[in-house]
DNA sequence: GTGGTCTAGACCACA
DNA sequence: GTGGTCTAGACCACT
């Protein structure tokens, strides 16, 4: 088990040949660690810099993927000490959230219809996706 | 009735919030048609004018949608009479849909992290879904 | 009257010896353009690049700034297109919308507290404030 | 009971999400302390490890600040002693304060800004608070 | 022409 | 050492 820790809290890896740019990619990865629990409030990013050593691309990339998750709430930084994970906005009731949910998730699914896509299509698709997981 | 159930065959709808540019939405849209049988040869497609109203977007992205169908030999254009559904029609590859479906999943999945829904509230959310459909 | 329309609608001004950077000057003109009603949904932006001629600056700094008003969903832009007011999002219900009112100001109060500043002077900041707007 | 009223003279507090940086922040609260007569000649500020220690933050950091104090001759420090206002304390003109107090009620506005308030969500809160307080 | 991404590099302020 | 701001300039994709 121990020789599975590597990577186990947040390990950026850019896929250059993706059309989803680097800045994004940066930001996605860090927003699955908090959805997965790998990285909780508090925790410290990698720097700007190292980071941008590591992934062998310009700071202001990274500057930029940290500075849109400031925007956006999910990390907070600090002049001078890093940038850490924030906390969770407060949650609305659970009530409401149920409902936006199913707000959103209906106007996906005529959206999804557009293309022919259909309900089970989204239900096969996240079968496998965990079943992917699963075996990582 | 039968003969009115147009918006059955083709709707073409877009989403501005999307990463996927318009023409290739527009594109993808008339390539799932095709793949799962909503249209068939001989079916004519909307104008690039009228779609474009429709849209309420610059005819020359429809047109950039089209043309690019037409090069890939999907539809055929008769100058002044419309655009076409084309007789050899090559069923986009399941892989392309599933590629497909998958980048519209993530978008959905980064758009729902931004109020702080997670994969697993959405799996919870279908699961139920399904649960209640099954008892009605 | 006629004579006072210019700059009515949105006309950004930096001032360089301010210690507010001139992204976040354009950012909160842009805010105060929308709270004042003077741009509302569907407003076009000026052009990045015309911006940042008018302004002396660089194009990067005017998107970096647009770019943080369409994270925050204050605007949205269309590729090719422009850069535009966005609608207001749904508001939660009213009762919630007062306490989450009344708890911020109630931090900002307790803050306030630590300079030595009263609610009064809050009052009496926020009376000026308005008569200074009323002359202009 | 009198004595106990600790709080009251110099209770200093950060707000990180503040644009104005923490050493700036202890300067102000030290100042205006003393503008409004809080804390007199020959009191003495807590100890730069306590401090540091309260509000969880780099002991570098209240040096500094009580050094900026101490070169304004606000403060004096006696080596192994502590830290006491000065004798000749001369309190912040009134436009300084005038000027702290429009930057902080700015960056709340920008705060609630993200919440969908405007100025007058805020005004018209504060009207209602004071017609309360009036009939209490 | 529109915005988006990325690089290189400079300078500043905070801890 | 940390992040923040700004410039200059290149290249790309969409309308």
């Amino acid at each position: 088990m121990a020789t599975q820790r590597d990577g186990q809290h947040l390990q950026i890896r850019l896929d250059p040949g993706s059309s989803i740019p680097f800045y994004r990619q940066i930001i996605l990865q860090v927003e699955m660690a908090i959805a997965d629990g790998r990285v909780t409030t508090g925790y410290r990013l990698p720097t700007v810099r190292g980071l941008a050593v590591d992934l062998q691309i310009n700071p202001n990339t990274v500057a930029k993927a940290y500075s849109e998750l400031e925007i956006r709430g999910l990390v907070s930084t600090q002049h001078g000490t890093g940038t850490f994970i924030g906390e969770w906005s407060p949650a609305p009731s659970e009530v409401d959230r149920e409902q936006l949910l199913s707000q959103l998730v209906h106007e996906f699914m005529s959206h999804l219809g557009s293309y022919g896509f259909t309900v089970d299509d989204l239900r096969a698709y996240l079968r496998e996706e965990s079943a992917k997981d699963g075996r990582k």
